[in-house]
DNA sequence: CGTATCTTTGTGGTCGCACACGATATTATA
DNA sequence: TATAATATCGTGTGCGACCACAAAGATACG
C-alpha cells in the first residue's frame, strides 16, 4: 500500500533507523488507518529469543505460603514456554539478611533478562536493587512492596486493609465481648516479615475506630518450639477463662487450631491467614471460622505475566497490583479457585 | 530421528492416514520419549482457520448483570484474536420462552462452530440443544447449568450453596433478632431466572438447620413499578417494626439500599448479589452491607476460552465449573479484581 | 564527471508448523 | 513379467513476522 518493501515497513514498525521521513509518514498512516496489531505468536515465533527469569524467595519447607507462589510461577513458565520462557529460582534465609544478598548476587551470573524477588527489608534490599538498576534487568515484588524502590510492578495485598477488614469480621463475631487476643509467632526474636506488622497495624486501626474499650490481649508462639507454645497457651487461656475471639496474622492458624481442637475449645472463633492445607483442614472441621486469602499462585502467575507483557509483548502493566481480600468458609472454600 | 521425513511426522502427529505401521511406531516412541508438544502457536499460524462463535444471552440493559459477562467475552476474543476466534451476539427476551427458541435458529445460519449461551428452561432449552448436537456444535452453558442436557463446560455459582452461605452470614449480623425478610424481583408473575429461587432453597436449608425459629418472612417487588413498590414497602415495614435483616436473591438489592436510604433506616442490614454498580454504590455508602459476587467476566472469559481450548488447541477442559462464592463489603470492595 | 560516503530500500532466509501434491515403494492382478 | 492399484513417503509453499545483508539511490567532494 506504501508502495515499498516489507523490509522498510518492518523497520518502521520496530522504530529503527534508515527510513526517509516521507515513507515513514506514509507507513505510520497506514498502520494507524488498518489498525494494524502485530500479531504477537508469528512475532515471537520469528524473533526466537531466550528469556531466562530468576526468582529469589524466602527458603520454606513444601506446604508453607511460598509453595504455592512457585506453582503460580512454574504455570506461568509453562504457559509462556512457547516463547521460551523460562525461570530458576533461588531462596534465601528469611532470618538472615546477608543470605538475601548473597544469593542475589550468584543468581545474577546467570545473566537472567528479569527478576522476581520477595523483597527483605529495604536497608538489605537496596543494595541489591541497585545492581538491577545498574543493570537494566527488570524486578518485580512478590508479596511486599518497597515503594521507595519502585519495580516494574508489584503484586501482593495491602496488608493494612486486610487486617482492618480482619477486624470488622471478627467484631461481627464476637459481638458483646469486651476482650480478644492477637497470636504472633517468631522465629529467633525476629518476626521476619512485614506483612505481619502491617496486618496487626490495621486490625488496631479499626479496633480504634469501631470498639476503642475492647480489651486485646497479646501472645507470642515460637514457630519450632511446640511442647513451649502448649504451656503458654495452657498458661494463657487459664488467665483469660473468658475469651473466645481470637486472630493470627502469620499463615500458621492450624497451629492454634489443632491446640482448640485437641483442648475442645468448640466455642473458639479463631480467624487466620492463608490457606495451608493444614488452614484449610481446620476450617472444614470448624476448628477456624474464617481464612483471609490473597491468592498467592495468581501472584506468582501474574508476575511472570507483567514480565512476558514487558519484555516481549511490549504491552504496558499496571504498576501496583493489591490483589483481593479473600474471605473464606467452610461453606466457600470449596469453590475456591487459586489461580 | 526416525529417518523419515517431517511429512510423515506431521501425519503421525495428526492421526492421519497413510503411514506404514512401523514409522507410526517409531515416530510415536520417539515424540514420546522427547516428550514433543507442539508450538500451538506456530501451529495455529500454519492452519490459518477461522473460529466464529455465537452467544445467545438474555436481553438486558446496559449496567445489567449481563453486561459484565458480555465484557470478559469480548475481552477474552480479544486476546484469541491473533487465532482468529471472534464473536456474535444474539438476545432473547428471558420472559418469552419462544424467543429463545427464534433467536437460537437465527443464529445458527451464521454457521458457528462453538455456542455459548444462558439457557432458559429445560424444556425450551431442549430443541435448541438438540440441534447443536445434531450438527456437532459444541456448546457453553453460563449462569445456569442444565444436567440433563450436558454441555461441553458450564460455568457459574452453585446457587444453592451460595445461598446457605449467604444466610450463614446473615445471622452472623442478625444475633438475637428472631425474624428476616427475603425481598423477591419479579415480572408480569414470572421470576425468569433459575439462579434466584436455588438461591433461596440453599438459604432456607441453613435456616432449617440452624434458627428454625427464625421467622422468615417475604415479599415480593415488581421490577417496572417504583410507586407501587414504595407503598409496599411503607406498609411492610409498618407491619414488622422489629425487623432489621433482609435478603435479596437478584441483582437488584440496590433498589432496597437506596429505599433504606431515604428512609434513613440506618441500622439495617442487607444482603445482596452482584456488583451492579448501583449495588457497589450501596455497599460504599452503608447501606447495603455484603454483596455475593460470582466474577461474571470470568464466566464469559473461560467460556470462550474453553471454546478455544477445546477446538484450537485440543485441550482437555473441565465440564463443571463452579464459580467462588465472594463476599464483598466496603472495606475489600476496592481490591476485588473483575477478572 | 568519477568516486567515495551515507541514506534509503529490497531480498531472502528463518522460526515451527500445516497441508497439498507429486514421487516412490509395495502389493495385487492379469 | 508387465501393468495397475494402493500404500507410503518427501518436497515445497505459505502463515506473519524478524533481521542480516546486499543493492540502489542520493549527496558531497575533488
Amino acid at each position: 500500500m506504501a508502495r515499498i518493501s516489507v523490509g522498510t515497513v518492518d523497520r518502521v514498525i520496530h522504530n529503527r533507523s534508515g527510513v526517509s521521513k516521507k515513507s515513514r509518514k506514509r507507513v505510520e498512516d497506514i498502520l494507524k488507518k488498518l489498525d494494524y496489531q502485530p500479531n504477537i505468536y508469528a512475532s515471537a515465533l520469528a524473533s526466537n529469543k531466550k528469556y531466562a527469569f530468576a526468582c529469589l524467595l524466602p527458603q520454606h519447607l513444601d506446604g508453607e505460603y511460598w509453595t504455592a507462589v512457585e506453582a503460580g510461577i512454574n504455570e506461568a513458565v509453562k504457559t509462556y514456554s512457547d516463547f521460551n520462557a523460562s525461570v530458576s529460582f533461588s531462596f534465601y534465609d528469611p532470618y538472615d539478611y546477608h543470605s538475601f544478598l548473597e544469593m542475589g548476587d550468584k543468581l545474577l551470573n546467570d545473566g537472567p533478562v528479569g527478576i522476581i524477588l520477595a523483597p527483605t527489608t529495604p536497608e538489605y534490599s537496596k543494595p541489591f536493587i541497585n545492581r538491577l538498576i545498574e543493570k537494566a534487568i527488570p524486578y518485580i515484588y512478590i508479596d511486599s512492596l518497597l515503594k521507595e524502590l519502585p519495580p516494574l510492578a508489584f503484586f501482593g495485598q495491602n496488608p493494612g486493609q486486610s487486617g482492618y477488614f480482619a477486624a470488622r469480621i471478627m467484631m461481627m463475631m464476637a459481638r458483646e465481648n469486651k476482650e480478644i487476643a492477637i497470636f504472633r509467632m517468631i522465629h529467633q526474636g525476629i518476626v521476619g516479615s512485614n506483612q505481619q506488622e502491617n496486618r496487626e497495624l490495621g486490625f488496631r486501626q479499626y479496633m480504634k475506630e469501631h470498639h476503642p474499650d475492647c480489651k486485646i490481649w497479646e501472645l507470642d508462639l515460637h514457630s519450632n518450639q511446640p511442647d513451649t507454645n502448649n504451656r503458654t497457651l495452657d498458661n494463657f487461656f487459664k488467665q483469660h477463662p473468658l475469651l473466645s475471639d481470637c486472630i493470627t496474622f502469620n499463615s500458621k492458624v492450624y497451629i492454634m487450631g489443632k491446640y482448640l481442637r485437641t483442648h475442645k475449645m468448640d466455642n473458639f472463633h479463631l480467624i487466620g491467614y492463608d490457606l495451608l492445607k493444614q488452614n484449610v483442614d481446620c476450617l472444614k472441621d470448624g476448628s477456624v471460622s474464617f481464612l483471609i486469602a490473597q491468592q498467592p499462585e495468581l501472584q506468582g502467575y501474574n508476575a511472570i505475566k507483567a514480565l512476558c507483557d514487558h519484555l516481549i509483548f511490549k504491552k504496558e502493566i499496571n504498576r501496583i497490583n493489591y490483589m483481593p481480600i479473600d474471605l473464606l468458609t467452610k461453606e466457600t472454600i470449596d469453590y475456591y479457585h487459586n489461580k
